[in-house]
DNA sequence: AACTATTTATAAGA
DNA sequence: TTCTTATAAATAGTT
C-alpha cells in the first residue's frame, strides 16, 4: 500500500514475505489493540507465520484473566490447583509446543533445501545423507508399487481373458449340455413324460457325436437305439 | 485516523463507539486476512464487542483445524461466559499445535523414507521430487562450502608461509640491531657503565662487519678504533 | 451509508 | 533489522 499498489496473493520471494510479515504483524497488532482500547472488545489475536512461529495478541492481560477465572471456577475446581498453576501450565505446553513446530518446520526446510545458509560441512553431510538415504527409500517404494500395480493389471488382464475363454467354453458346453441331457432313452422316462415327448417311431440318426462329463454313455455307444432329439442349430467348431 | 487525529482511549458516546467498532472490526479483518494471504500466515482473530457479541476471522486452514476438533461449535455456545473463551482460545491454540507438530513429523518421517505404506504413486513422485530437489541443493551448498574452505584454507596457508618467511627475515634483523647497538665506544659511556662493561685491554677483532640502519657508522668504519664486543653465535647466512 | 480531508500503514529502496 | 519516503489505504467527522 505504498510505493506501488500490491495484489494480494502469497509472497515468493522468501525475504521479502517475511519482511512484510514482520511489518504486517505490528500493524495488525496495533489495530487490534486500538480497536479493543476504542471500542471496549475483547481481542484475541493468533498468528503462526509461515516457519510455524506463534504470535499472539490477547487484549486482557493475564492477570484479568486469572482475576475474572476466580468469579467463574467451575474448570478450576476439577483441575485441583490455582488458576495461576493452570495458566502456567497452558503457558508452558504452548511454548514447547510453538518450539516444536518451529524446529520441525526448520528440519523441513532444510530437507526441502531452503534456509541452509547457517549449516557447517558436518551438518550438510549429514542433510545430504538423510536425503539420500530417504530418496533411496522412497524411490524403492515407489518403483515397487509401480512394478507391483504393472504386474498386478497384467494378471487381471490374463485372468480376465482365460475367464472370457472359460466363459465363452463355457456357454458352448452349458449349452451342448442343456440340450445333450435331452439325449435319453424313452423307456427311462415315466410315462407322463414319454406322452409329452410324443413319442412316434424311430428316432433319425443325430447329426453329431458330442460327449460331455455330464454325458455318461461311452464314446462309440450306440445313439440309434436311443430315443434322440436331433439339433437344429449347427455346433460351434 | 482521518479529519481529526484521535487519542487512543475508549470512546464514551455509545453510538460512536458502535460505528467505530464496526468500520475497525471491518478494517481489522480485511488485514488479517491480507497477512494470511501475503505471508501464507494462520490467523485466527476473535473480536468481542462490548454487547459480548463475538465477531471472528480465521485463514482457512485453522478454521477447518478448529472446526474438525469440534471447539468451534462449542466455545460460540459459551460466548456469554468470557473466561471460558480464554479457556477455549488456550486448548484451541493447543489443539492447533498438536495437529501442527503430528502433521510435521509425519511429513518428516517420510521425507526420511518412513511411513510410506499408505501412500499412492502420485503422492510417493511427489515426495521422490522433493527430495531430489532437496538433495540438489544441499548437495550444491555442501560442494560450495567445500570449495570455499579449501580455497580459504590455501590462502591462510600461503599468507602465514609469507609471514614465516617475513618474520625469519625480521627476527633476524632485530637480533643482529639488538647486538649491534652493543657496538660502541667506550668512550661515549658514562663511567658506571664503563665499569660494569669491565674494559681491560684491546678487543678482539669483529669477526664480521654487519650493518643496519640503526648502526649509524658508515661502512668502512674502523671497529678497531672502538671498544668491541664480539658475537659468540655464528651470523645465519 | 457516503463522502472526503487527513492520518496511518506500508512497499520499495537504502 | 531499521530508516526513509512516496503512495495506497484506513478512517473521523460530517452529511
Amino acid at each position: 500500500m505504498t510505493r506501488k499498489k500490491i495484489e494480494i496473493k502469497k509472497i515468493h520471494n522468501t525475504a521479502a514475505r517475511q519482511v512484510t510479515f514482520s511489518k504486517r504483524r505490528k500493524g495488525l497488532f496495533k489495530k487490534a489493540h486500538e480497536i479493543s482500547t476504542l471500542c471496549d472488545a475483547e481481542v484475541a489475536l493468533l498468528v503462526f507465520s509461515a516457519t510455524g512461529k506463534l504470535f499472539e495478541y490477547s487484549s486482557t492481560s493475564t492477570r484479568q484473566v486469572i482475576e475474572r477465572r476466580g468469579l467463574l471456577p467451575e474448570r478450576i475446581d476439577k483441575l485441583d490447583s490455582t488458576p495461576s498453576f493452570y495458566l502456567q501450565l497452558e503457558s508452558a505446553t504452548r511454548n514447547i509446543l510453538s518450539k516444536e513446530v518451529a524446529e520441525k518446520t526448520r528440519e523441513l526446510r532444510q530437507l526441502r533445501g531452503e534456509e541452509l545458509e547457517g549449516l557447517n560441512l558436518e551438518e550438510l553431510k549429514h542433510l545430504e545423507k538423510l536425503l539420500k538415504t530417504g530418496l533411496t527409500r522412497v524411490t524403492e517404494t515407489k518403483d515397487d508399487l509401480c512394478l507391483k500395480k504393472i504386474s498386478s493389471l497384467k494378471r487381471k488382464g490374463a485372468e480376465l481373458k482365460e475367464e472370457n475363454q472359460k466363459l465363452k467354453q463355457v456357454s458352448v458346453e452349458s449349452f451342448l449340455e442343456t440340450w445333450l441331457f435331452l439325449v435319453f432313452k424313452v423307456e427311462n422316462l415315466p410315462r407322463a413324460v414319454q406322452e409329452i415327448v410324443g413319442h412316434q417311431g424311430q428316432p433319425s440318426e443325430p447329426v453329431a457325436l458330442v460327449h460331455t462329463s455330464r454325458d455318461p454313455r461311452p464314446h462309440g455307444y450306440n445313439y440309434s437305439s436311443d430315443i434322440f432329439l436331433t439339433l437344429g442349430l449347427p455346433f460351434p467348431n
